[in-house]
DNA sequence: GTTGAGTCCTGAAAGC
DNA sequence: TGCTTTCAGGACTCAA
């Protein structure tokens, strides 16, 4: 489940590959891969051959590949969207939903995704900043992130921790892993109430947040299984280091108390209930 | 503004 | 053994 460390480390991966490479051809094999370019996948090929990436830029855990037409090929990676570097004559794999041929003949980048939740899309004018996320707020690497103001948003929301953490468009790159690791790491439990966090408590949970994804970027990021791997094919190896999540029944690396798991805004939730008791 | 449910999808795992 | 059901997740929509 790629979330920012993931997307940066794949970012990283295919920025050498690509950069200053110009699109050759473009086979979409799967219509759901483009579901948000509207113009469908004749467009899609039109505004990207002959074009030449200029960089990789990503935001949260949205990436995506400013081209020198002014154009972006905007990318998510959904629950199981890989960005692969591979040779032409390599297998196809069942999964394999766009294929981007470049002008160096023994690679090629391929947008392989099994549960098909990621997606592809051409943003017009989009080098800079694609339109289609700006309502994607900054992440917390992001030179434009204002801690103040994440703050004073955070603390205005009438709503639960965990869920303001996974809301993109108050801060971006946290899903359902890391969200539980740095709530873990903040002994503080997912439900409590926004409004009533101190200034003091929101600085070390984003202090915590940066840690654990500094560490999880160090990694390589998390790989449970086949489904999160970098440009290269490799799997990270943070999952070594989680502290909480999938580890149910486990004693808590803190206070040897068994892990809790319980749904929360419809998803799982792990954490300890010494260390984070429920507010 | 916020919540909760539903939708999309695949494949592994569990249950029968 | 084979079929059915459940589950996992992010982004988004919609009704309340």
């Amino acid at each position: 489940m790629p979330e920012l460390p993931e997307v940066e480390s794949i970012r990283q991966g295919v920025a050498e590959w690509v950069t200053g490479r110009q699109i050759g051809s473009v086979t979409v094999m799967h219509p759901r891969a483009i579901r948000r370019h509207p113009a469908g996948p004749d467009d899609f090929a039109r505004r990207l051959i002959g074009a030449t990436v200029t960089g990789t830029r990503r935001r949260g855990k949205y990436l995506w590949f400013p081209l020198d037409t002014d154009d972006a090929l905007l990318c998510h990676l959904g629950m199981s969207g890989q960005l692969l570097i591979k040779a032409p004559e390599d297998p196809d794999g069942p999964h394999l939903r766009i294929r981007l041929s470049l002008d160096d003949p023994d690679h090629e980048l391929r947008f392989v995704d099994q549960r098909t939740f990621g997606e592809m899309l051409v943003s017009a004018d989009g080098a800079e900043a694609p339109d289609e996320i700006r309502h994607i707020a900054p992440d917390v690497f992001d030179p434009g992130f204002d801690p103040a103001a994440f703050t004073t948003a955070l603390r205005m929301r009438r709503s639960h921790l965990k869920r303001a953490l996974l809301d993109q468009s108050l801060i971006s790159g946290i899903g359902n892993i890391y969200a539980d690791e740095t709530l873990w790491r903040t002994r503080i439990h997912g439900g409590h109430p926004t409004h009533t966090l101190t200034v003091e408590l929101v600085s070390e949970l984003l202090a915590n947040l940066r840690d654990v994804f500094t560490e999880a970027l160090a990694a390589g990021g998390t790989s449970f299984d086949e489904l999160y791997v970098r440009a290269n094919g490799e799997s990270g190896y943070f999952d070594r280091s989680l502290a909480v999540y999938g580890k149910q029944g486990q004693p808590c690396p803190r206070c040897s108390t068994p892990i809790v798991r319980e749904k929360f805004t419809n998803r799982s939730s792990f954490y300890c209930p010494q260390c984070q008791p429920v507010a």
